[in-house]
DNA sequence: GTACACCTTCGAGTTTACTCAAAGTCAAAT
DNA sequence: ATTTGACTTTGAGTAAACTCGAAGGTGTAC
């Protein structure tokens, strides 16, 4: 079967026909044929470029960055630097992104590790009487980087 | 020194004054003292709180359930089940992100091998002649997941 | 004592990416 | 042939999280 409808292809990549059809309007579908009825018909090499777009998008990409992204495509070979030179900033965003999250996670870790303790001991007073408790915590806390986060992009659902 | 200026406590986590004075009408900075002109201070403890809110946010957590949180500090003992919970589902969250994000990483590497190898040649035309390079890309393409895209929390800047 | 940066509140506006309603069209099944 | 249900377009509306401007108070440096 060469060819999905527009609810399959969402389907794929967790997005609603909606959210497609204010893609292709928005230009970021630029290689989706019609059929003879008007029907868009999704080829396994826009499921590929589905991949790539919900790729960018979800690590950070504005949409009008996509878009210019496809612009360059447009242009052909010439534009293959600046391509190279988009997916190497995106690398370095990526990076720092997920190593700005592995110390999110250390916090929330401690959070877990404190909120245990506590439903042990049945109240945070009572955990506050436990001198062992309190050097336990300060030495966790002090492992926690207050770090000034820069360009974080996680949003909220 | 005790006390930091809402501008210097902004600084800290890379957030405006503005954006600060927005979380304290939404509730979101219960505990910040004022001096006796109205003016916002923040103690070392706001500044902890500061960390974690930041940290809750930019993992993907919406500012209400940042305020039911409050919530429930504000009720005391009886709510350290649910904030555990909370923390837990919010560690779930994130560990499934950063494996996403891994996943990208490896579709954004695969691209930059393209371009480069593109680059490398010339033209993409050319690199369509060659039948060792398409061997090798048909064998990395096949690498990347196509798929595992559920709740993704990646925001754009 | 006055300049000046920084603080205050209030409320309106912006950005981004959807999200939906309405009204109509297409294609397969009965 | 009609019904069903997924598809189409246009254009308006929404949600979340800021972001800013206006008008005015505060406090320290010269």
């Amino acid at each position: 079967m060469p060819f999905y409808t527009i609810a399959q292809a969402a389907e794929k990549f967790g997005l609603t026909a909606h959210t497609l059809r204010y893609y292709d309007k928005e230009g970021l579908l630029p290689f989706v044929q019609r059929s003879s009825g008007g029907i868009r018909l999704f080829s396994d090499g826009d499921l590929q470029w589905l991949a790539l777009l919900t790729c960018l998008k979800n690590t950070g990409m504005p949409l009008k960055d996509i878009r210019r992204f496809i612009e360059w495509i447009k242009q052909g070979d010439e534009s293959i630097p600046q391509r190279y030179e988009m997916f190497l900033e995106q690398k370095k965003r990526l990076q720092s992104e997920i190593e700005t999250m592995q110390l999110y996670m250390k916090r929330i870790d401690f959070k877990l590790w404190f909120y245990g303790e506590a439903m042990k001991k049945g109240s945070l007073a009572a955990l506050e009487q436990d001198n062992a408790f309190r050097k336990e915590r300060d030495k966790r806390m002090k492992e926690l980087e207050q770090r000034p986060v820069s360009p974080v992009c996680v949003k909220q659902k």
